[in-house]
DNA sequence: ACAACATTTGAATAGTTGTTCAAATATAAC
DNA sequence: GTTATATTTGAACAACTATTCAAATGTTGT
């Protein structure tokens, strides 16, 4: 004659089986989307994207994005390491300086595409 | 008979005017490019990310989401509270459940192509 | 070898953030 | 009103992150 106690959160009875398991099917993989977080992630800071969108109009050295963006060297130095781990950026070096440019295409288009949904009045 | 002394770091002398300049005036707004770096990093999270895309299949209540992510239905109200300031998901309440889903095609493109852009090869 | 310049690197710090836990709110049924 | 369920909320905690500062590395010219 057990009484099985309630669980004081919701213990997902109710859960809607039907919905969930078609979600289930369709999902990505998990690690799909982890990357795609990751990804995200990258943009999701106001001096990367700067970095990305001065780099999408032209290639620049380590100082030139500082100045452009009035911040110091090393911080601009210490999101390009980033930029290039993520495979955005890629340097060439001519004598001392390090010229920075976006590594393909892509870059530049998901930051047009999605500058446009944000300016999309609609 | 002053003689200035170098700074100890990049003093911007050598910077590549030309190239700077014209990268300052084609650089979108500074408001702009931090609701844009705001927007990605709504993006930039592995839960968010996935409640997006489960949402992006079908309407959902919070304790669906818990159960298909394996996660705490709090952990994922918490989370919808911020997708909901973003306007990414909306709610309507249909007696104690409250059901998710998102608030616009513009999420569902986005993750569509941001998702190719990972998955492509080149 | 030395000095000057451009960039990188590592440690430290302050600020941010995702999850957990416990308590609160909202709705429905009794 | 009380009970049970579904969700929300706030505080606390641990983990992460962007910037700064100082020191190191790499390159050029003398």
């Amino acid at each position: 004659m057990e009484h099985l106690k309630k669980a004081p959160f919701c213990s997902f009875l109710h859960a809607h089986d039907e919905a969930v398991d078609a979600v289930r099917q369709v999902m990505p993989p998990e690690d799909t989307l982890l990357d795609l977080a990751e990804f995200f992630h990258i943009f999701g800071d106001s001096t990367r994207i700067k970095i990305l969108y001065a780099l999408s109009a032209h290639e620049l050295c380590v100082c030139d994005i500082a100045a452009l963006l009035g911040m110091t060297i090393s911080a601009i130095s210490h999101q390009l390491r980033i930029l290039k781990g993520a495979k955005m950026v890629r340097c060439r070096r001519s004598g001392k300086t390090v010229f920075y440019s976006l590594a393909d295409d892509h870059v530049h288009t998901i930051l047009n595409q999605s500058l446009s949904h944000i300016t999309e009045p609609c």
